[in-house]
DNA sequence: TGTAAAGTATCCCGTAGCGGAAGGGTCAAC
DNA sequence: GTTGACCCTTCCGCTACGGGATACTTTACA
């Protein structure tokens, strides 16, 4: 495939595909005599890669730099990458509540503290800087801490009510309908604030029995909660892995 | 205010501040003698409505032009913007399938055509240019505020708007083609706001008849509702399980 | 088989939106 | 009255291309 055929095909400019030849980036498989360059279908793949690096902001030197190493994983980067897309709308969410937020407060129906007016931003800036830096080399979990803190007093209500109810049944099977129910309505719930796979969510019922400061804060509700759940996530998620 | 309290609290640098200030994009209301920027709290509802619209790409350049216009009215602003920024959302969403899709197509679970590995990405180069152009100019205002209302508009009017004519027609079999079909606009309104497979939908309508929360909110628009969306979104669910 | 249109190539210059360092005033505190 | 945190104004640099200009190739079709 040429040029043009390739640049329609993943909505950027010829010019765009001369740049990433120039610096390296995607160099096509092929070129013919008259210097023409054929991208085969490798290629193309290696360009959707490095579109889902673009969308993350990564500049194109370091989306290189990651794609060139000799240990690159596309598995283990396309499935980093789509947690981090769950970040950008999560972020991008609350660009939106902000804005809401905001429009009630034109029309005098609420108040608004200046630093609410902000909320969402912040991390627009440098996302992969923050995110990406080490991450690309090691094996960082403690994430899942920091979505749970960001809540605002809405989100703290609802999630103790979840919390009460669980507590409330932490009684029944783990693996009961009853008990599934209400860790749907949880996981649905962390989907609402946060985004988590269901990989991600069985990743933070493991830190429920593993990490005490969760253990702590959990069992308030009632002792034995967090193995409950922990159990109970651990179930979920692998009868609701897609 | 002086730069630094501003930065920090919207989230930018001190040096955007004063490129801002520059290109007369941001100019402080008041400057000491000693040339200190002063901002004032409108100043920062300014900054505000900057960063919403950098969110969406406009380049500065058009923000400016925009937002000095004599006819320009904070308001209407907002809620085009909320618009434009749903629509974001939804294009990232796009990309979020996209990947999901490619990272099951690498495990061999599935082929995918060339032409959708890039689903998602084509409508992020220039966001406001189809949309906006001639739009933020002086006039014809209002007819698009209708189309948006219908089309794009507020989550919770469109969602009570599907309820309620879900709940006109919950007498029909929830197999039929007018139930599908409207169960269908359901799915796709989830999928605006959270992207969910047919899998977690099917798991969702479970929960409209075994959580009672859900079951008393959904029937206060129709005796049965709940129910009824329960089969209907089973049934889809099955059918679209791609 | 000839020719125009469409596609492609390589230069090369320009731009947006800042980052960051240099060099130098200012202000509040102790 | 000096220290340290903050502020100012240049000025240079960078990224990721856009957009010509100019010249060669390929394809369509008459």
């Amino acid at each position: 495939m040429k040029v043009k055929e390739i640049a329609e095909l993943a909505g950027v400019s010829v010019r765009t595909l001369h740049h990433y030849d120039e610096i390296g980036l995607l160099v096509p498989d092929e070129v013919t005599e008259a210097g023409y360059r054929i991208y085969s279908d490798k290629n193309l793949d290696t360009l959707q890669q490095i579109l889902f690096f673009k969308e993350l902001g990564f500049p194109l030197e370091k989306i290189k730099e990651i794609m060139h190493n000799p240990s690159f994983d596309r598995q283990q980067a396309l499935i980093r990458q789509r947690d981090m897309l769950y970040r950008k709308r999560s972020q991008l969410n609350e660009v939106i509540r902000t804005i809401e937020k905001t429009i009630q407060e034109s029309k005098g129906e609420r108040k608004m503290p200046n630093r609410d007016k902000f909320t969402g931003f912040d991390f627009s800036h440098n996302p992969y800087e923050e995110e990406a830096r080490e991450r690309w080399g090691d094996e960082a979990v403690d994430e899942s801490e920091e979505k749970v803190k960001n809540m605002n007093g809405y989100d703290q209500e609802k999630f103790n009510e979840i919390f009460r109810e669980l507590a409330r049944i932490r009684g029944v099977s783990p693996e009961s309908d009853t008990a599934q129910d209400k860790i749907g309505i949880w996981y649905h719930y962390l989907n609402e604030v946060g985004n988590y796979s269901p990989q991600a969510f069985e990743g933070l019922g493991h830190m429920y029995v593993n990490d005490e400061r969760f253990t702590e804060n959990i069992d308030q509700f009632g002792e034995g909660l967090a193995a409950f759940m922990s159990q109970a996530m651990s179930i979920y998620a692998e009868r609701n892995k897609s």
